[in-house]
DNA sequence: CATGAATGAGTTTTCATTCAT
DNA sequence: TATGAATGAAAACTCATTCAT
């Protein structure tokens, strides 16, 4: 359950590693394309050509790091999922799985958040994307066949979930709800009842 | 719960429209930063320099898109908030309010959602964000008050149902979801059940 | 055969002439890949914007300079032959058509010679260059038949001859040579009797 | 008459070799401008660093390339003059001795020829480039004061055979022609005719 | 000797904005 | 009111050169 325990090989360079930290906020902060190369450079303490020593372009930067993070999350989500405890259970590891990215790697979740649609994201970035899509939609399958969950479209109950958890952790980003763990203790049993059957 | 009764009053030109209207299809698109005044110049059919007639500044155009369309918004669901009826049905009113915003201005939500944080948004953008959380944060207490719903904060609760609200919406955009009234309807007995005592 | 008669059309813009005759010089004096947009820029006296304003790119300039001139020669000369002149009539004043060109334009001449082969033209200016060479290489085959020049390839002699004049006109732009009718008149004879029967 | 008797002394590295070899290669397909340091290294097979090991700097690189044909070149056509024998011989023997060369070392001449000119040389290249232009000079007046040549200026002859071998040696590497000693043995006769009295 | 990471000035190009018409 | 040519600052990116290893 410890993100620590997924976190993906880190880059090589110390430098590319800065570049990384460095983007991810500046991207967060002020959107991919309101971000400049030099102000990524500067923050992250090189010059800007190093940048392109590390990443072929700014777009090569900004899927580097989305592949990277939704590699992390979802790698994280089913690597903690207890495929054998009840549904009910199931579904707090899941939700508590999330909200504890959400705390531990509040600017890496921001990011994949505001980039999801993005047209600059390439093939990778995407298909990082679909995977742990997938992995949802088939437990929700599998829950509905149990007649756990609600009978409305798999993929309605999933966004739906998502959703809201998106919602309580945006509006934690943004100061209007303490990001702590009890904060998603107390909306996990809200989000049950919106999909149990 | 027409939403053109709610509509705010047109810019006196027909150009300015055209103009706000190429704007917000571009900025949600590309993005503030990735659409380029010319670029929207050129799809409102007018000359470049003609916006800086209109508005002052690309800013000032973003900014009069927002502050337009969340009054739009806002006061379409607090004009459709039956006051007196029972809390059940005021939840749905809300919802199914909302939905219907979506459906029609789907351009025009995805819009105020892609810049809801921006830092290029002025203070009277901010303030008509302000009224609507502020609205729905009286009617939350008010309804726990009668232990109507779960006694979790308010702002939880709302920023849940909007947070979902706002999943089933953007699954929709992006075609995973097919972007109706029943989609909608269906997801609105989860948002129930999910804020409900 | 005064070359102004065949001048090409003047661009509408007055700035866009003074960008292609600043380009033209630095083309010369420093080859493409030497010479900087700015530098264009600020030998015509616009800004460096202004450029981008009549010309997509700095290989869209080089193109329309290279496919202006190389069409104003190219008319030059075939506008100047005497088609009803005896053979050493035609090539004296094909000879000395370009010699007149070379006096009143070398540094268009000089431009088009050294961006002949260069990988950053486009089709349009390989076809006016190709359709000079065609003219040629159909002028000499006809004289031939008449067994008035050598039965070398047709080729062979345009480009010996070619290549004798241009020698002479890069010697008198180095200063090695003075660059004056008289010069070209010298070389007349010499070019003639290399070709002939 | 073998070029390589004339061989110029290797440098003491075989890294300083393949930095030249590809030096040669690049500048004579994209030119000085448009060549980089590391695409050298790249061809070469050695690293960016290791050029600066042996040349002071791509000016440098270019100069010791310059110096170097220009020197071989010169000394091969001085070495293969036939001193005692007539003039017709003595011509015969220069043109088809540059023909030797232009066959067996097609991209080194065309490097000197494209350099010709250029302001990144330094004076030692432009001294082996004049070494050979005086000496041509001499034969041409000798040969004029015996009357056996037209009685034009020295260098207007000279420019003159000189530019026509470089129209035959352009046409054959752009193709044009067959790059053999059959196309300048043809040729020859029109080079002699075009000087001789 | 040899490497290649690192630099930062310089390159081409874009674009928000102004202003003469 | 409307235009679009013109601007120049800033963007993404390249590259000659240096230097620690």
């Amino acid at each position: 359950m410890n993100i620590h325990s997924t976190m993906v090989a880190p880059h090589d360079s110390e430098k590319a590693e800065a570049i990384l930290a460095a983007a991810l906020e500046l991207f967060v902060e002020r959107g991919f394309h309101g971000t400049s190369v030099p102000s990524v450079a500067e923050r992250a303490g090189v010059a800007a050509g190093t940048i392109y020593h590390y990443f072929a372009s700014k777009e090569a930067l900004v899927n580097a790091l989305y592949s990277r993070w939704k590699g992390v999350i979802g790698r994280h989500i089913v690597d903690s999922f207890p495929a054998t405890a009840p549904l009910r259970e199931q579904f707090r590891a899941v939700w508590m799985g999330m909200a504890e990215f959400a705390i531990d790697h509040p600017k890496e979740l921001a990011f994949l958040e505001f980039h999801h649609h993005a047209s600059y994201l390439d093939d990778e970035a995407r298909a990082a994307e679909n995977r742990v899509f997938e992995f949802g939609v088939g437990v929700v399958q599998l829950a509905q066949t149990a007649q756990s969950l609600k009978p409305a479209p798999a993929a309605l109950l999933l966004e739906f979930a998502n959703g809201a958890f998106l919602g309580v952790f945006r509006a934690a980003l943004a100061g209007r709800l303490p990001l702590t763990r009890e904060t998603f203790a107390l909306a996990e049993p809200c989000a049950w009842e919106a999909v149990r059957a």
